[in-house]
This record gives structure tokens, sequence and C-alpha cells, in this order.
DNA sequence: CGAACGACCTGCAGGC
DNA sequence: TGCCTGCAGGTCGTTC
């Protein structure tokens, strides 16, 4: 439980990641006390006596719970340091998560301009809806926009895309709110299930625990261009689109 | 304003 | 075997 506990100290021994870790941390988070956990979006949010932390683990970052006599491996930035004695060591070979100091973590700006939570009462048909009149966009683009709805990857929106049966690079303002109110349940019961899975290992991608994750055995499109549709039978088909792979089936998907 | 796209970074797979 | 290249991912920042 790391409500309620004190930080006795910050080892930042890289300090290259998304922005550079900041100098100062170390004496900012000494002897700070632990108020509150949350999340938003991907981003955990710390809540301190006196301001807090805002941590990304971008793609390939994690942080496991370790001793002061754990072994340090490679990409191990940063060790916060705990009065119960262990630590919160994390490990980033990517380099794409963050570590900052806030005054008020919940008002980063970061978090600015985010979306609703895909899980949460906010997120529905309707607003999907709403916000893709006009768009030109295709609709995988517009659902992988952290300002529409956040949490949706490439992996995720390429499933919910072929299990409400719509194109990814159909444009999202001339998709139907009827159609729309499909794919935001779609886009839930992926993601939920995912999460219930324990998410999806590519490569290097593990757990917390060094598990990998099991999701991967029930992708129905994502990497899997060239292969048989699981549903008809026909070749899965990819295309980019914003830069990211994009599979579908062009004969379950219009 | 929306939209497109480069950039960041490493590990891994594939080709030669 | 070993080198080189390309790709993957999340998301910010820049440019059009």
């Amino acid at each position: 439980m790391l409500q309620g506990q004190r930080i006795t100290g910050l080892i930042i021994r890289d300090s290259r990641l998304r922005w550079p870790v900041a100098t100062d941390l170390p004496a900012r988070l000494q002897g700070r006390q632990v108020e509150a956990l949350k999340r938003r979006a991907k981003y955990i949010l710390i809540r301190l006596d006196q301001g807090g932390l805002v941590w990304h683990l971008g793609m390939s970052g994690s942080i496991r719970v370790v001793t002061a006599d754990s072994a340090v491996q490679k990409h191990d930035h940063i060790d916060l340091l705990l009065d119960s004695g262990n630590r919160l060591r994390y490990n980033d070979p990517r380099r794409f998560g963050c570590f900052l100091w806030c005054a008020n973590p919940s008002r980063h700006p970061l978090l600015a301009d985010l979306g609703p939570e895909p899980l949460g009462p906010d997120f529905t048909g309707e607003l999907l809806y709403r916000r893709s009149r006009g768009r030109r966009q295709p609709v995988k683009s517009f659902i992988m926009d952290q300002k529409t709805v956040v949490g949706v990857g490439n992996i995720y929106a390429s499933e919910a895309l072929f299990e409400a049966g719509i194109l990814p690079h159909r444009q999202a303002g001339r998709i139907s709110r009827q159609r729309y109110a499909l794919l935001s349940e779609k886009i839930r019961r992926v993601l939920a299930s995912a999460i219930e899975q324990g998410g999806t290992t590519l490569r290097d991608f593990l757990q917390a625990d060094g598990r990998p994750g099991y999701f991967r055995q029930q992708l129905a499109v994502y990497q899997r261009e060239g292969l048989a549709c699981r549903v008809c039978g026909q070749t899965v088909r990819s295309r980019v689109i914003g830069q990211r792979a994009s599979s579908y089936c062009s004969h379950c998907q219009h």
C-alpha cells in the first residue's frame, strides 16, 4: 500500500526520459507523504502532502517493488525510496515515459485536453457521434486521438473496429449514430477483455509480475495481415492509416 | 481550428 | 555469424 507512506529518497540513475527528470526532484520529494494514488488515461498521478507526481510508463516502462539490495538492471532509471524499506524501481527501455513533479498533478497541462475514460460513464456512442461531425479523418485515427477518448491504442482500435464491422479508413464524420453506438460498446468490450487477460504481449511487453499478457490469442485482425479472417476466412488486409499499420477484413468490415 | 506527420528510442525480426 | 534496415509502440510538438 503506497498511500500513507513517506518518501525517504529518490535515486535518479538515468534522467533521460521523454523529458529529462528534474535534478531538484530528490530534494522536493524527500520526506513527503503519499496522500492519494490515481490514474487518468495512462498517467499515474501521485498526490503528496506538498505537490505530487505525474508518471507515465510510455510503451515499455514498468515499475517493480524491490529492496535496497536488489540488483540494478539495464534501463532502471529511477528508485523511489519509501519508509517501509521498499522501493519502486522504474525501468523504461525505450524512454517514452515521464516522471514529472507538479504542484497539482490532476491539473497538469498534459491532462487538460484528454477525452473521457473508455470504461467510464461519459464515454458513449452519442459522444463519438457528436465529436465526429464534420471530421474528415479516418475513424481509426479519430478513436485513437486522446482528445476523443483515452486509452485506445493501435491494437485495440483495430480490434474494436473489426468487432463493430467498420472499416478503419472510413471518414469519421460520415458514420451514423447507430454505428457509433455499436463502436463505443465494442471499444469498452475489447478493453475490458484485454485488461482481464493481462494485456497484449507483443515481443517484449510483460505484466508487472513478469508474466505475458494473453489477449494476443484472441486478436482478430491486429498483426494478422495475410492470414485468414477468423470469422469469414477471407485474407486479412493491411494499410497504413495515420502512420500506423492498420489491418482489417474487407468482408467483415464496411 | 483540424489534420498530417516527424520525432523520440530500443529490441527484435528479417534479409543479405 | 554478423551486420544493416525496418518496424513497432504512445503521444507531444511542429507545420500546413
